[in-house]
DNA sequence: CATAAATATGACTTGACATTCATTCCTAAG
DNA sequence: CTTAGGAATGAATGTCAAGTCATATTTATG
């Protein structure tokens, strides 16, 4: 990679970077490249020269984002043999990745609801193929702990949904009520695995 | 109440159900005034004479919806006393609630994002205060629950996050695994509510 | 230093859409 | 049948932001 390379590289890293955190608290419709370009000390103009249009700049932010998510999600994969383990290392990752990159995450939260709400474009393939893998880690491993008996034999998809669900909403509840900075990550991982595994009824039935 | 005072009343409503639609399948940003008026079979500029603006009409939906869900959680609150019978009925009652008004339930997801996004508009009062007396209603439940034993003693917050994130990332599931007539709400309430109380966990510990 | 190539720039163009309002259409009362 | 006033309408207007491009600036090279 020639000096030149790597300048590009570094500049295009620098409007992306200014952009995730407008993205995040704006949301993709309410940024303008105006914005951005100001941000990010460039002139509009120069913002095309590194990306095609405004979606290709929001698309290459959602990628680094999955893409950095998909390669842990491997590596957690790899490295953990109960289910319990796998989820408790996922739950930690994911809040660890809230604690460091809060904008990144805003804009996974933002980019969830994509389920549900037509976007003004399409996910590329790519994109769609992370998200994929993804799943199939995940119903591979909830496919596992079912039959070796470690979890109740319930619909894969459901579950899937609704320890993301429980995750996010928790982080949501983070977000809302306590200071960055009071958030203890190895706490909170085993607060949400517990809930997650063990329910919140004192006495069990 | 006069014949002419009803039937603006009902053409009020005619709008708001075109644009319920609309708002859920596009969100609020990519529905146009036009396509609203012509899926209410009105000119646009008659919209203008029963709402100021977009803002208005969009927030006179929210409104509905709030209400509505507001007062069968105080009926709710009034006519169950567990901790769990609450929430088994506050989770049958939204499902309920998407079964009958798929539309209005999408809203209702896209609303939650407002937590963390910030939107081109102001909630009015009407609704803030509709939105906190409901988590007053949670709140003092939970910390009943918890005082009497019932449930672990956990964050009030926290708890209302997890259970609200399961609910909805559970419906999110259901509206993209199953076909709507399959879905039976009494097994899926039980379902959640199971979960959220005794976890996934096969053997106890 | 000269010159060509690569980059950066922001004024301009364009299209989309919310909002307005002059005009037309209805309706109900006299 | 008239007519006044409320309701409906859609062409016109203003705004805003994405995307373009002619020009300026910087960098690389001989």
């Amino acid at each position: 990679m020639t000096r030149k390379e790597r300048e590009r590289e570094f500049k295009k890293k620098e409007i992306l970077s200014a952009a995730v955190k407008l993205f995040a608290e704006k949301g993709y419709e309410y940024t303008t490249l105006d914005e951005i370009a100001e941000a990010a000390e460039f002139g509009k103009g120069t913002l095309y020269n590194y990306f095609q249009n405004k979606e290709d700049l929001y698309l290459a932010i959602l990628e680094d984002i999955f893409g950095s998510f998909l390669s842990n999600l491997k590596k957690i994969n790899e490295t953990t043999s109960t289910f319990y383990d796998f989820i408790y290392e996922v739950i930690e990752n994911v809040l660890r990745f809230y604690m460091e990159n809060q904008s990144a995450f805003m804009l996974l939260v933002h980019e969830r609801l994509h389920v549900v709400k037509s976007t003004p474009f399409e996910m590329p393939d790519r994109l769609k193929k992370m998200h994929q893998e993804s799943e199939k880690i995940h119903k591979q491993r909830i496919g596992e702990a079912i039959r070796n008996g470690e979890i109740v034999a319930l619909d894969v998809d459901k579950i899937i949904h609704i320890y993301r669900g429980m995750m996010f909403a928790y982080i949501f509840g983070l977000v809302t009520c306590k200071k960055h900075a009071e958030i203890d990550v190895v706490k909170e991982t085993q607060f949400v695995t517990s809930v997650l595994f063990n329910g919140i009824l004192k006495e069990k039935k």
